[in-house]
DNA sequence: TCTGGGGTCCTAGGACCC
DNA sequence: TCTGGGGTCCTAGGACCC
């Protein structure tokens, strides 16, 4: 058996908000209600949210739009460009609000947390159902709460929370003593931490639901779910806990920042302006984290779904003399690999960066033959970014980076930043 | 025409050391 | 005749998450 610290019962809950993208516009649409809505990923390309009435149409998360332009134009589906200043924000009130509901919370991503419930001396399904109503009612987030004894099972019953409309937002599975007729209900592929890899090799054996999967022999598990990791999921699926709350976050250990272009890109000139875009962001993280680089990576790529072009891709990495944390010194650096690796005559789709093997800032191994960091660059760094997080991001940036990219995202679809922008914040006629 | 972005953890195997 | 044992570090690859 694995367990963690004590024996303990602890309570675990899963707050995770429904379809959070298309909640977010219709919070502040409201036209968009039961009605099908999808928000899509970057350069507008799959569907990375859709509301139950898109799902209904069969449509799925990661289909690219194209593929389903018929659909759209047929049901009419309220179609959205990823507008990540409003989901950011609407992400941090949703969060606000559930900390009044535990001191112990774990931001898990930016639309589910982990709290704990350890010690409290109330009915945790009417618990539940308040916290759903409260979010509801400050931020217009519909959400579901699940309640059980590890996190694995409090994702489970968050998901039979959302899937079954008569446990109306809210599912307890602590203190059930019948937890197995629930985990009978869900597929395998839906457990967190089988992916498709190991739903294809669970199903092979005729495993098709949680249960099964709880009663699997220790040695099957450790042979072919990844071993310790396998065993740690089906002890929780078992009700013994062995992921903890993680309240603080842990620093990066590695930053990247890469994108596919809105339309390919053939010239060096360009991509330098993308590598340097790409390596300005990477650097505002890893500062924003107090750490420095020992490692750049630059990679680029042509468009792999493009069978009949020619394809060609590479990476490079540099390990640098003496860690840091300054842009232009990064950019130079990441400048130089890209020359190495690029090849005229192709069409790229894809470019990025990678910074690794960050250390803190106070932890920096210095070199005898280079000349020692200055503060003076440490200082202009920290001014450029409250600059630029004070006003908005790019506000001082680097002339490399190009003044106005012919390859930028592409965002056709794009609503405005109700919550974060004076000029875009919601109108009503009356 | 059109297919996202950013991470983590674990394991196995090789190089190398004493 | 007989061919060690134990440890660390690093990397690549595979799996997963949202």
């Amino acid at each position: 058996m694995l367990l963690t610290e004590d024996f303990k019962p602890k309570i675990f809950a899963l707050v995770d908000c429904n379809s959070f993208y298309v909640s977010c516009e219709r919070a502040f649409a409201p036209a968009l209600e039961n009605r099908p809505v999808m928000v899509l990923s970057n350069n507008d390309g799959c569907a990375v949210s859709l509301s139950k009435e898109a799902k209904a149409l069969g449509i799925k998360v990661g289909t690219p739009l194209f593929q389903v332009a018929d659909l759209v134009k047929k049901h009419n589906i309220q179609v959205f460009s990823s507008n990540y200043a409003l989901y950011g924000d609407m992400s941090r009130r949703v969060m606000e609000t559930l900390a009044w509901f535990s001191p112990e919370i774990e931001v898990y991503s930016i639309d589910e947390s982990f709290l704990l419930f350890d010690g409290l001396d109330v009915d945790l399904e009417k618990y539940g159902k308040v916290i759903k109503n409260m979010v509801q009612q400050h931020t217009g987030i519909p959400v579901s709460v699940g309640i059980a004894a590890t996190k694995t099972l409090a994702k489970l019953a968050n998901r039979l929370a959302k899937k079954y409309p008569h446990y109306d937002g809210a599912l307890n599975l602590f203190g059930e003593q019948d937890i197995d007729r629930f985990l009978k209900l869900v597929k395998v592929e839906d457990v967190w931490g089988i992916g498709r890899r190991y739903t294809e090799k669970l199903n092979l054996y005729g495993i098709e639901n949680a249960l099964q999967l709880k009663n699997l022999a220790d040695y099957w598990v450790r042979k072919y779910l990844g071993g310790i990791v396998g065993l740690r999921l089906v002890e929780e699926l078992r009700g013994f806990s062995c992921i903890s709350l993680e309240q603080s976050a842990p620093k990066k250990q590695e930053i990247m920042c890469g994108r596919t272009f809105s339309r390919p890109v053939a010239s060096l000139r360009q991509l330098e302006e993308a590598i340097s875009t790409y390596t300005t962001r990477a650097a505002e993280k890893i500062r924003a984290q107090g750490s420095n680089t020992s490692l750049v990576h630059v990679f680029i790529t042509t468009n792999r779904h493009k069978k009949n072009e020619p394809q060609y891709g590479n990476f490079a990495v540099y390990k640098l003399p003496v860690q840091t944390s300054f842009t232009p010194g990064i950019i130079r650096c990441a400048l130089k690999l890209l020359r190495i690796i690029f090849k005229p005559g192709y069409r790229y789709k894809k470019a990025g960066v990678m910074l690794s093997g960050l250390v803190p800032g106070n932890e920096r191994q210095l070199n005898l033959f280079c000349p020692k960091p200055s503060a003076k660059r440490e200082q202009l760094m920290k001014a450029v970014d409250t600059i630029n997080s004070r006003w908005r991001r790019n506000m001082i940036h680097l002339a490399a980076s190009g003044i106005k990219p012919r390859w930028a995202m592409k965002r056709e679809m794009l609503s405005n930043r109700y919550t974060t922008d004076w000029n875009e914040l919601l109108t009503i006629q009356i």
